[in-house]
RNA sequence: CGGGGAGUAGCGCAGUUUGGUAGCGCACCUGCUUUGGGAGCAGGGGGUCGGGGGUUCAAGUCCCCCCUCCCCGACCA
């Protein structure tokens, strides 16, 4: 492609509301431009990038067995009503009204794949089956952020197992998520499966790919000695080590405090008092019901957050009226199994003798709180959120927190979806209904050029790796206006490489080599070929590795055979 | 949804305090010069100053309402 021919301009500043690095030179090397708040146009150059990322993710889907289709962006809604979804991805739900009743724009495709292909799944003869689309999602995304990173509509390809048995389910994950893994292979991202929350999307074994990235949105969990990874919303941590009690510990005792509801007001309190107390040294108590409704408590220290195990929700306040021990703000373990309280305790319960904890009286704390002595819980384990230096829950070393993006998600959502859906169903062999079992993979394609922009950028602009270039190779002139032996040479070496197949983007504009050489820095085509009089003059032209800088002096008769090398 | 900030040419910004012909840099057009790392001179084009209402002889500037965008948080296939 000659520059003088392409649809494009760089710009020297980046727009006001580019935060991240990424943002910033997508937009200024031409290959993005923001339409509204989270919705972004692909100028040629970038939507050459989004071609070569899907044309990976599609050659390795299809190597992983799975088969292409293309499924609508309308869903209509009585669909998303049936899975319950309509209420539970509301937030995030953007609806079209037409003339034939309203549609949903996919956000996902559970719904829409299940009422497209189970058709075509009649028999157990016919499974397992996957399919995927690549194609453009909606999310009404409470705060779009860092260009593409997360938008409001964005491409995503998404894949869909269906087995008939869970063994087969487990089969095709596995196909699945080596296919992910040869997609980020290719890309040359560094990336990390973790274990996952699986959130509104359902189901129960899942693994993320993620980016570690400055501008990710997510963290993970990481162990340097064995390996252990995990998403921070799913992430375990180990048992703490005990404190030795060999200190004598006081009595427990009972303190007004009124108004003190939160953690931040009974460090105040207990402070004013003389005591020597920080948010550590108080027992969070935090009450949910479990899906009979029977109320569990969970026992965090003050500077920390619950990790909410699947199945309890948190109480309301109606709740809170009908259990009448419990005072909110104020409630601590002491007693509640009398209550038919289930208490729960973060291993961190360990990590001191005693607590400043609710004293379950309005307008009461204790001081002095002892496991085993004033209080006991029913279970201890993992219910905190993981913080760096928590012990791995596998090996006891020491875990840390990651930044990261996420880029691939992997679901086995076992029946979750086929229950919702009475019509999903195959003969068995022994000739009964049966529902399937499905799987989910999803890797966010329009999201992986921000990524990789984010990782591999240098002071000077972007640098692609060769898998997602745009273009191979740049040609840069120097002087054309003035050197026709110039021009008619880089025009040649344009011509030969291109017949050779080799994608080739040619600097052909009347611009000062300055701005030349600063826009093929910006633009970040891998090897940067430039063509200039005095060069030629000494029988060399002068080709530039955009990734380690290194330039190297070919001679002309060897120019061409040396580049399609490359 | 809570807190903070911003909307003036394609991009970056000044002008708003104190109302009086809408400016600068980049980009764009014409000409000349220049040419191996973001050139110079001269000339030129481009604006619903986010929108609506109000005050005033006069509003980018003052008042009221609304919209949009960005950042932090909440939320998050």
């Amino acid at each position: 492609m000659r520059m003088t021919r392409l649809a494009f301009k760089t710009q020297r500043e980046a727009p006001a509301d580019a935060e991240a690095v990424s943002h910033q030179l997508l937009v200024r090397a031409g290959y993005i431009r923001r339409l509204a708040s989270g919705v972004y146009s692909f100028l040629p150059l970038g939507f050459r990038v989004l071609t070569k990322l899907s044309e990976i993710v599609r050659a390795e889907l299809d190597a992983g067995g799975a088969q292409e289709l293309l499924l609508p962006a309308l869903h209509p809604i009585e669909m998303w009503q049936q899975t319950g979804r309509l209420d539970t991805m509301s937030d995030v739900l953007m609806t079209v009204e037409a003339k034939g009743g309203t549609f949903v724009l996919g956000p996902t495709h559970e719904e829409a794949v299940i009422a497209t292909i189970t058709p075509d799944l009649e028999s157990y003869r016919d499974l397992p089956v996957t399919v995927y689309q690549i194609q453009t999602k909606f999310r009404d995304e409470a705060r779009p952020r860092f260009g593409l990173m997360r938008t409001r509509e964005f491409i995503m390809a998404d894949a869909y197992s269906f087995d008939a048995s869970a063994v087969g389910m487990k089969d095709s994950y596995t196909q699945m998520y080596k296919a992910c893994v040869n997609i980020f292979d290719r890309l040359g991202l560094p990336y990390v499966p973790v274990e996952a929350d699986s959130g509104a999307i359902g189901g129960d074994v899942n693994h993320e790919f993620m980016v570690p990235s400055p501008i990710g949105e997510d963290h993970f969990a990481q162990c340097g000695g064995c390996g252990y990874a995990a998403n921070i919303e799913a992430a375990k941590r180990g048992e703490a080590r005990r404190i030795p009690s060999d200190s004598p510990v006081l009595e427990m005792k009972t303190h007004a405090t009124p108004g003190a509801a939160s953690i931040k007001d009974v460090v105040e309190f207990f402070r004013s008092e003389g005591y020597e107390i920080d948010e550590s040294s108080v027992m969070k108590t935090l009450a949910f019901k479990d899906v009979r409704d029977d109320v569990v408590l969970i026992l965090v220290p003050g500077d920390r957050e619950v990790r909410v195990p699947s199945g309890l929700t948190p109480l309301s306040d109606a709740d809170f009226d009908s259990n009448s021990f419990l005072f909110k703000g104020f409630m601590g373990p002491m007693g509640m199994q009398d209550q038919g309280v289930r208490v729960l305790a973060d291993y961190s319960i360990y990590e001191r003798q005693s607590w400043f904890t609710g004293a379950n009286l309005e307008d009461h704390h204790v001081s002095n709180a002892v496991l085993g002595r004033d209080f006991t819980v029913d279970e201890v384990g993992s219910f905190a959120i993981v913080s760096e230096g928590d012990p791995c829950p596998n090996c006891g070393n020491v875990l840390s927190l990651v930044r990261s993006a996420e880029v691939g998600h992997t679901f086995q959502l076992g029946l979750a979806y086929s229950n919702k859906i009475p019509s999903a169903t195959f003969k068995a062999e022994d000739g009964t209904d049966q529902k399937f079992w499905m799987g989910c993979y999803g890797i966010g394609v329009s999201r992986l050029p921000a990524a990789i922009a984010e990782h591999f950028h240098d002071e000077n602009g972007l640098r692609w790796p060769k898998s997602v270039a745009p273009y191979q190779l740049e040609i840069l002139t120097i002087t054309p206006a003035r050197s026709p032996e110039v021009v008619a040479f880089a025009d040649g070496v344009y011509e030969d490489l291109t017949s050779l197949g080799i994608e080739v983007l040619y600097d052909d504009r009347d611009l000062g080599p300055g701005v030349k050489f600063a826009d093929a820095d910006l633009i970040g085509i891998p090897t940067i070929v430039t063509i200039g009089q005095r060069g030629l003059a000494n029988g060399v032209v002068e080709v530039k590795d955009r990734f380690s800088g290194e330039r190297t002096e070919v001679g002309v008769p060897d120019l061409v055979s040396y580049l399609s090398k490359l």
